[in-house]
This record gives structure tokens, sequence and C-alpha cells, in this order.
DNA sequence: GTTGTTCTCAACCAATCGGTTGAGGAAGAG
DNA sequence: CTCTTCCTCAACCGATTGGTTGAGAACAAC
């Protein structure tokens, strides 16, 4: 995690099945770190070390209580993922034709795109080290 | 990645930002290891290990045409990951947006339902090692 | 056959990850 | 003040990751 971007930096908080359980809770209520140690067969140290990805990647914030540190979901970082994913799950079924998987859902939003034509290419992201330009 | 569930593997695949560069690309169009590995400054090799990962993670998947071996995404697995995602966010939005007119209930009909816990409390997954029983 | 192209496997390497232990800071309680 | 609670920081450790190079398998073409 060397200066990542913060989906990359999502994706990975997200990539750990005791981050993910921790999202879980703090969905249900708010928690102290202490709260949620007690919910794993690790040390505290641990855990907070767990939280600190979840709070890079901004999905969770932390308050001041006396000494506690009581830990919040922030669920605007999961717009981000979802986004991204919804991005390119809709133009890989758009291409292979699965349209009516597509309609129903463009009566939701309407979004008005090229039926299977327009296969856009301008998937621009940070992208990695290149060597050469765009494929083709 | 040692026999981690499939969520899991899914969100590490999509960690690494050439593996997402590599799944828009192949929303574009399918593609041969060649013809993705010509557009990152590295080695072949390294593009199949990224192809291994996410074809492992279920994104992708290839077929054989001569001694090529083109990679096709397979966006089902899309649908696993925002499923989870929606859930919490959802619970999350759910829990703050109903603590107004949480208020205004309480001060009705007294403490007959429980505040938080009523709507499901059953976060199950495929847990990680735990010490004791349930979050309260 | 030989040659060339495409791709994978194996070994290696530095860096990172997920855990540990020990020390210590910060704040409330006696 | 001391003591305890809650939590973080630092150092360490083994395993994994993301890259490399070299060898070679599989297939097409000559």
């Amino acid at each position: 995690m060397v200066a990542v971007d913060q989906l990359s930096r999502a994706f990975v908080a997200l990539a750990d099945p005791t981050r993910r359980d921790i999202v879980a809770r703090l969905s249900v209520r708010d928690a102290t770190v202490g709260e949620l140690a007690e919910s794993y067969a690790m040390s505290m140290q641990a855990v907070s070390k767990h939280l600190k990805v979840l709070e890079e990647a901004g999905l969770v914030s932390r308050s001041r209580d006396g000494q506690r540190r009581p830990c919040h979901l922030e669920p605007q970082v999961f717009d981000l993922m979802t986004s991204w994913i919804e991005r390119y799950r809709r133009q890989a079924e758009e291409r292979f034709g699965r349209l009516d998987a597509l309609l129903a859902e463009m009566a939701d939003d309407g979004a008005r795109t090229e039926p299977t034509g327009s296969t856009d290419g301008n998937h621009e992201e940070d992208r990695p080290q290149q060597s050469e330009g765009a494929p083709s």
C-alpha cells in the first residue's frame, strides 16, 4: 500500500475476511476497538491494524470519547466501488448481447447508451505504467 | 491466497490497478495474453500471473485458439461483490436515516421495539476465527 | 524435421501483509 | 499522586505478493 489510489485501498480493505466482518458489525452499530477485538481470536493490536486499513480506505471514521475510539462506518466509499464495478459489468453484458438484463436496468436509471456498437474505448483510470500507446 | 473464499479472491483480484485495467480492457473486447502485455511495462509472465489471479477469482475465463489463450471477462462475480457491498451500505444508511424517525417513534410507544437490533442482526459470512459468541 | 510464436512453469528476489509481543501514551477513577 | 483501562506505536516474524529471469511446452508455419 504505497501511496495507492482510494479505489485500490478500498478493494484491499475488503479483501480480508476479518475486515469484511468488522464492516458487517459496524453496519449494525458503532463499536470500540476493544469491543470488536472480543469477537476475534487475535490481539487488540491486530484489530487496531485492521481498523487502520479500513480508516485509510475511507470506510471507517473514528471519534474520541474519553480514552475510547468509537468506530463508525462511512458508506460513501461503497459507491465508488459499486460504480466502478457496475461500469464494466454493464459494458461486458452489453457486449455479450445480454440486453434483456440490461434493458430492465436501463428502465431504472435511463442511461441511453448505444446498444452494442459504440464500445467507447475510454476506460481511463490511474493506469499503471504503460509501455506504449493504447491498444489499437 | 491460501484457499480463501470467492469473495476474498474477487476483492483481492480487483485490488491491483493493473488487474483492474485488464478488466477494463476485457470489458471492451477479448484479448490474448500477448496483446494485454503490450499495454504494460512488464513482462508477459507478469501479465500471465495477473490473469491467473483474475481467473481463479472467476472474473476471467480462457479458451484455446491455436497457441493463443484468449481471455474473456466473466461478469457474474461482479454481482457477488455488489450484493455484499449493497447489503451493508443499505443497512448502514438505514441505520442513519432511521435515527430521527426512531426518536420520534420512541416518544410515542416507549421501548417496545429494540432500536438497532430488530432489522436483522444476522451478518453471517465465512467468519474468521472467533473467540466467543456473537457481539452482544 | 526445423524454426518461430505464444504462453506457462519454476526459481528467485525485495517488499508488503497479517499476525505477535513489549512498551508506553492518554484519559478516567481512587 | 497512583492505578487501571483503552488504545497505539515499534520491532519482529513467517507467509504472501508482484515483479524478474530462464527454461520449455504447445502449436503453426516453413
